[in-house]
DNA sequence: TTGCTCCTCACGTCACGTGAGGTGGC
DNA sequence: TTGCTCCTCACGTCACGTGAGGTGGC
């Protein structure tokens, strides 16, 4: 019994509830040095208080409980660079939400309404070469760029050029957080052969309405914003609507952030027979 | 049927889930404009979509669904009041992670072990007039605040000095989150009637642990290894300590922030005869 | 024998997600 | 009749809080 201190000695010095304790032990994270068989009586050791003030911590940042399990398998070194890695993704979390309130204030002070004008115009039939996955919404940045490259790549080697602005189709129904299909196009003329993942499709003539933004605009609140003005537009004519899509028309890298670089579009067809 | 949308449509143009609808519906935090009585199919209307989408935006914030129900209730102006409280509230917590980020990061590199030294010393026999509540975490601050405020000027109207440094006393045994005991005390000399709520007590001599921390270090890192030093300091002696205690011998706001302003301390006594 | 500490269920909370099994209108 | 949309349970998830009712050692 030399140097093990009782669930209640133990919850106070690492400011762990005994609920916690009992918890952490049974699925593993924490298990009581010495467990005693007749009684059940856990026993803890001071050697154990550094292990529970490390949960205690990361259970403050919101780490969930398995991700700490998994960290605390971790070295010293590996260890700190996951719980870096993790506070990354809180910040990045954090300033998204500044970004969502500073809208919603604009949005309560009545500005701002009519920043997302919607126009339409006529699309005409066109081919292009796609790249389609089911992804989620923290995969969408980087898939998009590795497609485009794949994208562009296939048309050069191909002997091919671009024929007009690469889009990116979201096919989810703009429900952001499960999984849907997103494609990645980019228009070309001539003749392709498809290749595996790589199909070739003919995207018929269509109205779309769509909004212009500014490369600033990609941004989460302002999409938000531009999405809610567009089926409101759509809504308000009884259009009935596809599948929305980004529309790239300018050199991203080249463009500054003020500058208009991509529409956000949203085919439509007249109402079916009904009034 | 005019303008009605049924839970799809809605659920699509709002951003919400159906199941969310639904729960929403049940709790009258966003009923259905129409209810079919034959078959229970819900129906919404063009107007419920701007509630909807604000709620949507405040559990992006993370605000609580009861929070959001008492939040609409308001009109425009205290409506975005509420939020920006809410929202000061929340960037606080975080400016509150990220201070306990750094003091992980210190922790993880090993730095910053020996910053905390602890001494002891002998107190003397003190009569305080004490003031004491049973208040949570959030409230402490203000309570502290107002019960010293309360507390000098009862000395003063009876013509009585401070005869030593103002002290808190924790009586909850360090578990931050329930409600517990506080005790705000001032010591004085000579006769003083207990008040309602205002009671006067003889603090016995005793031994105390404690360590001297700066006045930027009463925020929350510094704070948690303070108390991690002095409980180890005493385990380490197998010492019997009691409830801590804040000791503010710097009058506060005179004080720059880096220099000396208060003690946190821990009574104790030699262990009971055993080992 | 009386407290005290510890134990194991088991239900509640929060805001949903995810089926299961069934109904109504075209 | 077949799909499709909608419905109502009901259980699962996450990380616990909060009793209820019972045991073991001084």
């Amino acid at each position: 019994m030399q140097g093990l201190m009782t669930i209640r000695a133990f919850s106070q010095r690492s400011r762990l509830t005994q609920r916690a304790l009992r918890l952490y032990g049974e699925s593993g994270l924490l298990e009581p040095a010495f467990v005693d068989e007749q009684t059940s009586y856990r026993y803890y050791t001071e050697a154990q208080l550094e292990t529970a003030r490390q949960i205690v911590l990361l259970r403050q940042l919101e780490m969930p409980l398995n991700q700490i399990a998994e960290v605390l398998k971790l070295d010293a070194a590996q260890r700190l660079t996951a719980i870096e890695i993790f506070w990354t993704e809180a910040e990045a979390q954090i300033t998204q939400r500044r970004k969502l309130m500073g809208y919603l204030r604009g949005r309560m002070r009545g500005e701002a309404r009519g920043n997302f004008a919607v126009q339409s115009r006529a699309v005409l039939e066109q081919k292009v070469l796609v790249l389609g996955r089911e992804i989620t919404r923290p995969e969408l940045q980087s898939f998009i760029q590795t497609s485009f490259a794949a994208l562009f790549s296939h048309l050069a080697h191909a002997g091919r050029q671009p024929a007009g602005a690469p889009l990116v189709i979201y096919h989810w129904e703009l429900d952001f957080d499960s999984p849907g299909l997103v494609e990645v196009c980019v228009p070309f003329e001539g003749h392709l052969e498809p290749a595996p993942n790589l199909s070739v499709r003919l995207e018929p003539a269509h109205h779309e309405a769509f909004v212009r933004l500014t490369k600033a605009q990609v941004e989460y609140p302002d999409l938000l914003h531009t999405y809610d003005a567009l089926t409101d537009w759509l809504h308000a004519r009884s259009l009935i609507y596809a599948a929305p899509r980004e529309i790239y028309f300018a050199p991203w890298d080249a463009t500054p952030p003020d500058q208009p670089a991509f529409d956000v579009a949203f085919p439509y067809s007249q109402e079916e027979e009904n009034g």
